[in-house]
DNA sequence: CTGAATCCTTGTTGATACTG
DNA sequence: CAGTATCAACAAGGATTCAG
């Protein structure tokens, strides 16, 4: 058996797990959008405005499960309901940061190659 | 560029859907493979061990068209194709290894907001 | 050996309706 | 206001078969 790469490979997963979560549809926006400021439910709705309300629930519960997103009910009428970033939450926008610059930067690089891929193997497709 | 562009809403996306792409089921294991040395297909996929062919193809290509990695047919019998990161392929590991380090160093914090999220909302239920 | 094409199963997303 | 529940559409992944 080879320890060191099957551990390699179980942490390689859960960095793709992690990288897949931050990479869905919504995370990135309601983080960053709860990186400005504590947010209401409704008020990040509107903040994101095309997202269901079932996908902006389950999106929260899995930042506020990961410990990224604290959750705090104020019982009143109508209920307030305030999520914010906690201090890891907070913390993960280093990382992601960095590589916001670097797809940023290389984005012309990218859509360059794309364009060169497309036009190699797509002239007589389509 | 201003480091404030990044808070656009577009480049967010941009950077969504980078995430997504190395984030999902084999990208990254198929980086960390060819960012040990050029690989040809079926060692690729013997490493990979339980990787299906289609699979395989397809991220190789998507990968291939992002411009991270190359790919180099040698016609003979039988033919020789070999993969390997491109140097955008590799630069692109710096701030994934920061963002992998950052996981790495917070799995126990998330393993145990998990653990205690799960106490809390999942005594009655299941 | 390196793939493309097909089918099938599963998971993810979104629209809609309803609740406290 | 802040959700939950349900269902339909679609995309992703995997197994299998065929081909240069």
């Amino acid at each position: 058996m080879k320890p060191t790469d099957t551990q390699d490979i179980a942490t390689c997963q859960r960095i793709s797990a992690m990288l897949s979560r931050i990479g869905d549809k919504w995370t990135l926006l309601i983080v960053r959008a709860l990186g400005r400021e504590p947010m209401r439910f409704n008020a990040l709705k509107r903040e994101l405005g095309s997202i269901s309300q079932k996908m902006l629930t389950q999106t929260l519960r899995n930042l506020e499960r990961d410990g990224m997103v604290s959750r705090t009910v104020t019982p009143s009428t109508p209920p307030q309901v305030e999520y914010a970033l906690t201090a890891m939450g907070h913390d993960l926008f280093r990382p992601i940061a960095a590589l916001a610059e670097w797809t940023w930067t290389h984005a012309d690089a990218i859509e360059a190659a794309r364009a060169a891929y497309d036009g190699r193997s797509g002239q007589d497709l389509r």
